[in-house]
DNA sequence: ATTAAAATATGACATTTGTCATACTTAAAC
DNA sequence: GTTTAAGTATGACAAATGTCATATTTTAAT
């Protein structure tokens, strides 16, 4: 078992807020675990009962609608926790998570952490934290589904994975997402994705190689997305 | 100046976890303060420096997108606390706040909430849901935004408005927003939004009189939104 | 390597939604 | 009470988006 302490990840959670005593306390309560590529790590309505450190890797929060889509509410990536809402809310989570690659985690049980919680200021102050950041992306979120067009949220979507998730030497997106994944991401029908995306490659501000997306003209799809 | 300790709403909100004496410290560090319908409590943008604590009335929470609209993202009433999240992530508010009614408030200055995040762990407990909460349904109302048409939108919103809100004796919705609001809040057009209510009403699934809306088949909406 | 399955792409068309123009109604100001 | 402005309502049309059908390409399985 690895010792948190060396954990590169733990500096960017807030976990970072632990001192070298409570690091090596939570080794020994910590498992960690490999996620293989399009495996789910837990389901809307599962009590998960703790949270999931990040090690390395990205999934997919995601929450099914009435019509039988999936909507991609966030991806999650190396360095941040999962689960912390459910947890805090005592309440089964309302979202599943699904690696989008081979992902390593580590399990902390809701116990430890709630110890965390009332012993250390700094750590309670850093979920909250890290809670609220998620709510203000929420919001924004929200607003642009409400008011953008899709091409609109598709350019925004796309600067969106190259600024966070960055690319390959060749250029081309890290993360690759399906097109309906895709779709799911700025809630919309796969085949109108598939539709804007064909219309920024002929028009060149991005390249399709297979499902490799590459983006061309930033500054063009930064003026598309307002 | 009134007391904390005997106001009802308090029993409504994460101060609930407050003692006898905190309470009594908090009356004197707190503003009264009146808000008129329409006036704004604070804009996007602003350091607020504190929480709210709504003792009487409502006020929607906006966003102003791109195009110029201006995007409901909540409503927030009596017993909810307003801030919070800006105050914790240490960063100014990322939402206007404006009045619906005519409301009473509470201003608590950030250095006294601080305070009681460190004395008193339920407290911060309490918050913590709060924020929680607040993202659970940011989640939902994504999702909501992301896959259902306005159509399912608008009967989604209304029986939200009569679930959360009250009815007036009469029958009609207690809050009254606007055409522009209502699109505001649904994302969509005003027009569009008129346009739905005109033909809901001549279904036969709510009244409309004046501004005021009559929801008269709730199962035939619960059906429409899915 | 061949085949089957899944993903991507595109066309045709229907539906939804937005925009602009304009009429009507209500509320507010004088 | 009249006037004015704001809000509500509706029509006409354009644009955006979804749906279904089908072709093509890629990926995975045998």
């Amino acid at each position: 078992m690895s010792k948190c302490e060396q954990c590169i990840v733990r500096e960017f959670s807030s976990l970072k807020a632990l001192s070298k005593d409570e690091l090596l306390k939570l080794a020994d309560c910590k498992t960690s675990q490999t996620i293989k590529k399009g495996e789910i790590i837990f389901e809307e309505g599962d009590n998960v009962n703790g949270i999931f450190c990040v090690k390395d890797g990205v999934c997919k929060m995601t929450k099914l609608s009435a019509n039988g889509k999936d909507q991609i509410v966030k991806l999650v990536k190396k360095g941040e926790l999962l689960g912390q809402r459910s947890m805090i809310s005592d309440e089964p989570v309302n979202l599943t998570a699904v690696a989008l690659e081979d992902m390593q985690v580590c399990f902390i049980p809701k116990s430890d952490v709630m110890n965390l919680f009332t012993e250390n200021n700094k750590f309670s102050l850093n979920i909250m934290r890290s809670v609220c950041g998620d709510l203000k992306e929420a919001d924004d979120h929200m607003v642009s589904l409400a008011q953008k067009n899709v091409k609109e949220r598709l350019a925004e979507t796309l600067l969106y994975l190259e600024e966070h998730f960055g690319t390959h030497p060749d250029g081309s997106l890290h993360i690759q997402l399906s097109r309906e994944e895709l779709a799911g991401m700025i809630g919309t029908a796969t085949e109108s994705c598939i539709r804007l995306l064909s219309e920024f490659n002929k028009a060149g501000y991005v390249e399709l190689t297979g499902k490799k997306i590459t983006i061309l003209d930033k500054a063009k799809l930064m003026r598309i997305s307002e």
